[in-house]
DNA sequence: ACCGCACCCTGAGCGC
DNA sequence: TGCGCTCAGGGTGCGG
């Protein structure tokens, strides 16, 4: 679900319920891969910390904490962070939702998917990590550490200028698409916005990075700005689990132009849109606009 | 260096 | 109803 404009989003939204506020207690379920950090160790190096900042890098989101160390956090496909009490029908299973009355089908409460509850000493509303498919990532990071999840990451999407992309791409035979999604070339993209740049650059994602031109480098590159920005701008996509820490929907999956609309027609010329695989991930592309 | 692939996990939706 | 299959905004690690 989350790429760069999902974190962006969830980033500012959640800063509220998160800056400057003393964590009292933190819940986990059982040790699994989600926990870089192990939740034993997590818990007692959280409690008694305030949470002093809140930054994004690429799909990540970094906490410094009052003591130095840092709190990294990865939303994977399926991780939503949100506040305690807001409601959306996507914080439930089709099956929880089922169960419930409608007029109570907003409404969250803790589940099997619920990996992390960070409440605080003022007694406010408690911050939440839910993750159904545990793709996800809590990572704790002592003053000075450093991790190549973070170490590894190339430059920031919203940062990425033609150059970049330019400089990256001259020895990678490898399709244009795959290159968007590698994270040590530009962080933050990932499967919707790759499509939706490369529709709006009218370049085929199956082409060869290295065949793009400098000026084709440049088109693409202030594609991915302007799809970036105008899906912050409305808030990310919901498409399937991703919410808001508000508990709102995105509204970009709304102008989406070729992402998961597989035999649709093109608004630009009406050709149906195509679905291919490359690098083992989708690729939507109107096979008349792009070349 | 770089590329493709297996794998991590759960749930929804589909055809039968 | 149930079964088996495919698919899903993520990333890592391996061998070639």
């Amino acid at each position: 679900m989350p790429e760069l404009p999902e974190v962006e989003i969830t980033r500012e939204r959640i800063g509220p319920a998160l800056l400057g506020r003393r964590i009292e207690g933190v819940h986990t379920t059982k040790p699994s891969y989600f926990f870089l950090t192990p939740p034993q160790r997590l818990r007692k190096r959280l409690v008694g910390r305030t949470v002093q900042a809140l930054e994004r890098v690429g799909k990540y989101l970094v906490a410094p904490l009052d003591d130095g160390s840092r709190l990294v956090l990865h939303l994977g496909m399926t991780g939503q962070l949100f506040v305690e009490g807001v409601a959306s029908v996507r914080l439930l299973s089709a099956a929880g939702r089922a169960a419930l009355a409608p007029e109570k089908q907003g409404h969250f409460s803790p589940d099997a998917h619920t990996h992390l509850w960070i409440s605080f000493e003022d007694g406010g509303p408690a911050v939440i990590f839910r993750d159904v498919r545990k793709f996800g990532k809590v990572l704790w990071l002592a003053p000075g550490e450093k991790t190549p999840r973070l170490e590894r990451l190339g430059v920031d999407a919203l940062r990425a200028g033609g150059a970049d992309l330019f400089a990256a791409s001259r020895t990678r035979s490898a399709a244009i698409k795959s290159l968007l999604l590698d994270q040590s070339v530009i962080a933050g993209v990932g499967n919707i916005y790759a499509d939706e740049a490369l529709f709006l650059a009218g370049l085929r994602p199956t082409r060869a990075a290295r065949r793009l031109s400098r000026p084709q480098c440049g088109t693409l590159a202030a594609a991915l700005q302007q799809v970036l920005r105008r899906s912050i701008e409305t808030g990310g996509s919901s498409i399937s689990d991703y919410v808001a820490p508000d508990g709102r929907d995105g509204a970009y999956q709304d102008e989406r132009r070729v992402y998961a609309r597989k035999g649709e027609p093109c608004d630009a010329c009406g050709t149906a849109i195509r679905r291919i695989v490359i690098g083992q991930r989708s690729a939507h592309f109107c096979p008349r606009c792009q070349a």
